[in-house]
DNA sequence: TTGAAAGCGCTACCAG
DNA sequence: CTGGTAGCGCTTTCAA
């Protein structure tokens, strides 16, 4: 593999030179015009690229980002999460940085020199904190969700979209004239959120309308959705049911199937976070919709453009916005 | 950060005794065990780690391997690969190995001589085809589906231990009282794989019997499965059904319910790869389950182990096995 | 047994 | 505007 000295001398010029030329502009480098084209045409020739561990080395830059997985296997058993990770990686990609993958089993914590940054994706056990928090305090750390100390906290707000794209999808069941709805919340390890709850409560009261709000809470990462059982078991059934996302309301739907509830005929089901993209199981799902596509990648690039200046404390990305698709999934509740 | 220097002027001898008696065993090194103990003192110390950069540029090894996903998103999308992924991540990690994610969007050939090996996960599309080739040529590079001229093929003949499962599948419908089985196999790009329908003729054949087989083929990569649709419409319907996978069976009980029919009353819905952790969606799936974790880090294993000397042309990963496991979704079929 | 020194390939500074 | 040079931190060889 061709090195810069061989360019160098086939080009007749210093490794200077054809160093400042490849990673300066036109104008920039400080070469004739001339030198320039000549010193290019020899780079091609030779296919020649700089070797990026030497060049590394130096510049203390590596142009390689980590990603924090705790457990790699449960972490990609989930699939939004799997997805976050690809977009992220995609435009990590895009500006020219690489990622690698980092699982919970350091040995020791992670080498910062081999980093110019790192993102934290999941909840960090607190055995892994003392890690993390060193690794932070000599490259740009950003957490998605623990807090840690010396990293950037991202804050997305999506609270506010949720309860927006949530007193839509309110407004809507209402409109359809659903007035018994069990709808579920996400039980985080701190305690349940009442986001959807309040949403469908407060449209209720602006409304005028008393409708039968019944609340379960479940864990959304554990992909283990008891409530569902309990929801397709109340006697009588709620003519409406608003799952936390897909696959929350598929468990939903095969549990109601297995009572003998049809959907929509019997209960209408509205998921919470539906994926236009994901593969098909009948019937089609009527849900609020986002693409997080765009999140991710903005997250990202604040990332990366925060890894040359000096680190913020926190940084704010626009969450993605809840948008109604309406599908098959729901239906006027049958008079009975 | 400490540097081997800071190391071998505090414990007063030189960078290269250091540098011997980290990497070498206590006998091994050209040490006394008096300095060695005296280096190994101060290296705790300081904290010093070898700055992984300077040896790599030495060394020309990185403790990397790359991971080739191709698209990321429509790879991690499905969550086998997903698992995969975060499986082979797992082993290497565990190996002291660093895993770098690459998709298909290099500007250039990802650079050689930042990896000590590649795996290439997916199909890669012919126009990525000479990039890979390209690598290959440099380190070691394992393919899992794609061809690569260069490359280490793995040869994992999972045919046998399908075919070996789904006669047991059979056997085991059969037994039940199942003659018309509707089956799906996997319709890969060069043709439609006719594995689990031989292995269900086969067995037929063996025990005089004259089921009524319905065969279709699918798509796995993609999730989309046009003829559960299909087979959900069979009239009379089929008494029992082998879906692909979790994925696609969970898509054949809902048309199912779609059209009325209740699994496993009246229809018995057989999970051709059905995984014991996937989330609970009613009726459990009946199936044949195997761990891919021994298989997936065995496979890991055997590349890294590979890493060092000399290319050999292919890896033969011995296949997991499928065990029947016996849940709700299957019965014997009604008496109509 | 130990130490000195020559690179790995690049960047960045500093004289000319 | 150009070219020489001093490292980045490590490994490895060779001489003492």
């Amino acid at each position: 593999m061709p090195t810069l000295a061989d360019v160098a001398s086939r080009s007749g010029v210093s490794k200077g030179a054809v160093s400042s030329v490849l990673r300066n502009a036109p104008g920039q480098d400080g070469v004739s015009a001339e030198t320039r084209q000549r010193i290019l045409h020899v780079v091609r020739e030779l296919g020649y690229r700089p070797h990026p561990l030497a060049a590394s080395l130096r510049t203390r830059r590596t142009r390689t980002i980590g990603l924090v997985v705790g457990e790699p296997e449960s972490f990609l058993r989930h699939p939004n999460q799997a997805l976050m990770m690809g977009r992220l990686l995609k435009q990590a990609s895009e500006m020219g940085y690489r990622v690698t993958l980092m699982d919970d089993a350091w040995q020791d914590s992670p080498d910062p020199r081999l980093l110019d940054g790192c993102a934290v994706l999941t909840w960090v056990p607190s055995a892994g904190i003392a890690q993390v928090e060193r690794l932070a305090a000599e490259i740009p750390v950003v957490s998605l969700y623990s807090r840690i100390r010396g990293a950037v906290q991202v804050v997305m707000d999506e609270g506010t979209m949720l309860r927006r794209g949530m007193r839509e999808g309110a407004a809507w069941l209402y409109g359809l004239g659903h007035r018994r709805i069990a709808l579920v919340d996400v039980n985080h390890p701190k305690g349940p959120d009442t986001l959807r709850k309040d949403a469908f409560a407060e449209v209720a009261r602006e409304q005028g309308i008393l409708p039968e709000l019944l609340c379960y809470a479940d864990r959304w990462q554990e992909r283990l959705y008891p409530t569902a059982a309990e929801i397709a078991q109340l006697d009588p059934p709620p003519t409406a049911a608003v799952a936390l996302d897909d696959d929350y309301a598929r468990a939903l739907i095969a549990h109601l199937a297995r009572r003998g509830l049809r959907v929509p005929e019997d209960v209408s089901v509205f998921s919470g976070n539906t994926q236009q993209d994901s593969f098909q199981t009948p019937p089609a799902l009527t849900g609020l919709a986002r693409d997080l596509t765009a999140q991710w990648g903005e997250l990202m690039r604040r990332f990366i453009g925060l890894l040359g200046n000096d680190p913020a404390e926190e940084i704010v990305v626009p969450p993605a916005e809840f948008t109604l698709v309406v599908r098959e999934s729901c239906a006027p509740p049958r008079a009975r």
